[in-house]
DNA sequence: GATGTTTTGTATTGATCGATATAAAATACG
DNA sequence: CGTATTTTATATCGATCAATACAAAACATC
């Protein structure tokens, strides 16, 4: 009912629009490295008008994490839970994870969690939090997938869901982290293979 | 023969026990988020000392991440290269890496190179060359320890050492990102018995 | 004890930090 | 057109940033 146009000045921005770009400055600087001019600058709004709309920079990060961790974050998970056969989910989710971690359209590279914001969690209140609900979650969401799979029978009934998904995630990690560190598309896909046999293959089986 | 006290005013603080307190101010508040103010504070040195001393603030970081590079950073690696079991020394491998990552002495969690390193390694020059040095010098002592083991007859010919390494090394990766999260020692050695199993059992062999 | 050398402590630099005060500009409604 | 409302743009706030100037202090050597 009340999408009748407000009074007022109308924005010149769109806030989703903005709150990527912030997601992609702190995400190339950290962020105490994040300054506000760089953010205005890259956000294409002024200080005020950053200020009225995201209250300040802690409140700004807060929400580009969140945004972060809905969007990119989640595309490898999205991957995974989307391709039908397991062994393709698998290897879709190693793609989606070099794919955001070495093309950025921004140039950011690794991921934005597991290098910029696992540096706040040392000192940023509230980045602690977010990180270990973004990495339970994560593993929550693998495993039921192989779960999933396992009642259908694609995956083994002595398939262990829950130590194949966190084998699975800190994959992931190594992968983004060598991606920040400068690792080519290229040399990071070269390990794919080895990645996808190792989740799919337990060496202890569950109990 | 140069072993003579120079002239002069002695100084106050020790060079390398002031290196590892910049070392820990770095870890837990990363590069920026470091001040000045905070890093003279904690090492016991007045502003200019500091800087006769270290040069400016960049290059302190660049000495303090490879301080950090040959001390704890490296425990894992020396633990894996000293246990005599390469089974046992896998283990060591990640005792080591969950002991420094959750338990060090300033209170600093994780792992300075994963977490606060690789931000930087976005916008800070010369720490992603620094970040790749050590991934690949990594990855060749640990697969270096593997062959070995292989040449002893401890592991099969068949053993794709290299590929292990890089498993190995992801692994760590893992629980050093969870670990800056806020998970627990013991949460984190409940994983370790897989984490061994996953390392020593290959999914492919060598050909 | 005088001299030269090096480090210390204090005080401060210009620049940049995050955050705002103020007023003009741009809309809706009467 | 006039009024109320909201956002814009400019200009700037005090605080803190990294980095230094300066002189007293503490040594070795003569």
């Amino acid at each position: 009912m009340n999408n009748t146009k407000k009074a007022g000045r109308p924005k010149k921005f769109d806030r989703d629009e903005a709150l990527l770009k912030a997601v992609e400055v702190f995400w190339k600087q950290g962020y105490e490295g994040a300054s506000m001019k760089l953010l205005t600058d890259s956000m294409g709004i002024n200080s005020p008008s950053l200020y009225a709309e995201f209250g300040d920079k802690h409140r700004l990060y807060l929400e580009a994490i969140d945004r972060y961790a809905n969007d990119d974050g989640c595309a490898p998970l999205v991957a995974l839970e989307t391709e039908p056969d397991i062994e393709m989910a698998v290897r879709a989710f190693f793609e989606a994870a070099i794919d955001y971690s070495t093309h950025h359209a921004s140039g950011a590279r690794g991921c934005f969690l597991a290098s910029c914001v696992a540096t706040s969690a040392g000192h940023v209140d509230g980045t602690a939090e977010m990180l270990r609900e973004a990495i339970e979650a994560t593993d929550t969401r693998i495993t039921a997938r192989f779960d999933v799979e396992k009642a259908r029978g694609a995956l083994p009934p002595d398939f262990p869901s829950s130590d194949q998904a966190k084998l699975l995630f800190d994959l992931r990690q190594g992968l983004v982290f060598r991606a920040r560190a400068g690792f080519s598309r290229g040399q990071l896909l070269a390990d794919i293979d080895k990645g996808v046999a190792a989740v799919m293959n337990p060496a202890v089986k569950s109990d």
